[in-house]
DNA sequence: ATCATATAGTAAACTGGTTAACAATTGCTA
DNA sequence: TAGCAATTGTTAACCAGTTTACTATATGAT
């Protein structure tokens, strides 16, 4: 049965010693030469990475058919213990990895998710993004799928490449990040053969399967916030309003004040775009057009810290002259000056729930997503008492 | 030659149908029900996205062979214009795509790269690592190929799952982030069967590919800002000092203070592990060590953000009685308070240029990859006149 | 002893492409 | 006009798995 003989090892060693030569050339400004040689013959002690067993040589070095080899690398029951482990032995003795290529062309599932972004400039460099996705790499990993990372641009979506990565079996199912009501394309995924999950959104019309945060709730609790501290002519930096959550907000924030007695003008709201340069300006469009105003709500932290900036700069301090409060809780805007006041999202966490509800979806094992996860608030600097309450002290 | 004549597809359309139609019934609060139908009606006209049709469909409908379907899909010069033209034709009135699996399967690329990151909590959440890939995922997208993200935990590694990427052929090649010489794994990769690029870091044995940053230059750029303005006293917040990126930012800083007449001691130096608490603690040591430091270099962006906060609160003004420096250039650190001036790495293009390299490292177009990309200095609010300079005015 | 059923494994078809070796046609030279 | 190469296309092997239908053996009920 002795172990597979392998063909023409030797060649390929003679093949590739050459080039590792020729590398330890190029060494130029080598901090130690010495080890150039250990190196490149490591990887190579004429036996591990080269011999590319596949699951015939297993199945006869086995004694076992090619089928029964399939049937213990998938665990299927059909196999008797023993047949099991002695499979199982000769495949770590050949240090056999099945080709996922065959295994996806042959099977149902290619076991690889995609996560689609919004065509922004450096998309990934937000922290919002980042955190859903940390969450979904960390869940896919765990249930053994791996992740690919693509942007919506508009090139993209017309040529259909959205469909392709379905159709052309790149992923089993997409999260799609980022998106509303506007972006139309989405409306293409929604049929049982694109699984996909709107993430940290969801579509009006309750037509495609989401996850996202509670913005109601942020929205109530940031309010709660202000309006406790004596705040009642608050102004509002928002964005994208045709995102249903983003109008959860505005209508908790409208609601909120109606009750206080305070009825808010579209004049206190102003668009930031989600980004700092927008909330900064936002800001300063507020601030002019009520100099009364104590307190903005900012529909995420991005524009919170825009807003700071931009007030500071004008001579109000922050949160002395205007309290502001962000959406999100970024890392790093705990240790930005002064620290923000915010409504945690549970970013990380949506990513884990979208990621394992996505491949429920593809396996067939639940028919609709529709979850939402709670918020809370983080109270830090950038709020306090409104001033007139502050100076009747 | 009619068209194909595909198998069944009245039965697909049933099964599919009722569904659309329930699904409309969960049309709760519509904004504008009329669109529902026309929503679910448009994927499906009976045809389009249904039919699965294969290569052999293709050829059989244009009278070739399988082959010639193959070569005009690749662009085989063998392929007169006619029947290139004629097969074409084909492909899109059915509406062909590939399958990527079989295409990979039986070719010798899978047109998939991975972006390897450093196990820390969160790792995407980091604006450095974002930009990085934000660049990576575009230019990858550019040349036809698709991105995946992978996390070096301890587990995975001994796993040896690094190495399983390339073995069950899930990607071409790996693009590794944030790892430097303590991450002895990254050996492993060091053949030629392992395509693999260290980006914005070095081996410092010259054996890895690599693309990095020149923080060389910068840190000179961050040092001649400092010594114009008159420090001298020049403390500094560095971490990993394993990687040799690193130690060139605290080689120059100790050359240039020796040259500038002061020499360094280590207590002048504190880790702050790349992070805003870090940095916050490295900074308040510092100032308790040497409260008569006027300046400080950050290794990075959030450490100085860090070190700009716990300077604040314990009652130092920045700039005025301690200038910071950072590296990075983070977008929103241009809104913090006060903004920070930096070293700009030029991140994004470093992605783009690793993603290009390890693309033509695949495909044997290069053999050795170590390039340099020039950095700049973004003067900002943070550093300003050392004080006894200021106060002699 | 006989038949039905469960259990364990196999052979072969199938997934959907690429590519090396071969064949047919055409154009050009000697 | 035979001989040769160049052009263009085809045949069939190959990539590496999964899965269905079938077979052989063991078990249990009648």
């Amino acid at each position: 049965m002795g172990i597979l003989a392998v063909a023409a090892k030797p060649k390929i060693s003679k093949q590739l010693d050459p080039p590792a030569g020729d590398l330890a050339m190029h060494d130029i400004d080598a901090v130690s030469p010495r080890n150039v040689t250990v190196r490149f013959d490591a990887p190579l002690p004429d036996d591990k990475p080269l011999e590319k067993v596949n699951i015939r040589d297993v199945a006869r070095e086995a004694g076992v058919s090619v089928a029964t080899v399939s049937m213990v690398l998938n665990d299927n029951p059909r196999i008797s213990r023993g047949t099991q482990v002695r499979v199982q032995k000769m495949i770590e003795r050949l240090g056999y990895r099945p080709n996922r290529l065959a295994q996806g062309l042959s099977s149902k599932y290619t076991q690889v998710l995609a996560v689609m972004l919004p065509p922004l400039r450096h998309a990934l460099a937000d922290a919002y993004f980042g955190e859903i996705i940390s969450g979904i790499v960390d869940r896919a990993g765990k249930l053994g799928h791996k992740m690919m990372i693509e942007q919506a641009k508009p090139q993209f979506i017309k040529e259909g490449k959205h469909l392709e990565l379905y159709e052309r079996r790149f992923v089993d199912g997409i999260l799609c990040l980022g998106f509303n009501e506007k972006h139309t394309f989405l409306a293409d995924l929604a049929g049982p053969q694109y699984p996909m999950i709107l993430v940290d959104n969801r579509f009006g019309d309750q037509l495609l399967d989401c996850v996202h945060c509670d913005y109601r709730l942020g929205a109530e609790q940031a309010m709660n916030c202000l309006l406790q501290l004596g705040h009642r002519t608050i102004g509002m930096i928002y964005a994208a309003p045709e995102s249903p959550t983003s109008r959860d907000v505005m209508d908790v924030y409208k609601t909120r004040l109606v009750e206080a007695g305070t009825a808010p003008a579209d004049s206190w709201m102003a668009d930031g775009m989600f980004t700092d340069e927008g909330g900064a300006a936002a800001a300063q469009e507020l601030i002019t057009r009520h100099p009364n105003i104590t307190a903005i709500l900012c529909g995420n932290d991005k524009m919170a810290l825009g807003a700071i900036r931009s007030l500071t700069l004008h001579g109000y301090q922050v949160p002395r002259d205007v309290s502001i409060i962000g959406f999100d809780d970024l890392q790093h805007l705990a240790f930005s000056n002064p620290s923000l006041t915010t409504v945690h999202l549970p970013l990380y966490e949506l990513g884990v729930l979208a990621c394992e509800r996505l491949i429920e979806k593809v396996r067939g094992k639940v028919e609709r997503v529709a979850e939402v996860l709670p918020t809370h608030l983080v109270l830090r600097e950038s709020t306090s008492m409104a001033r007139r309450l502050a100076d009747a002290r």
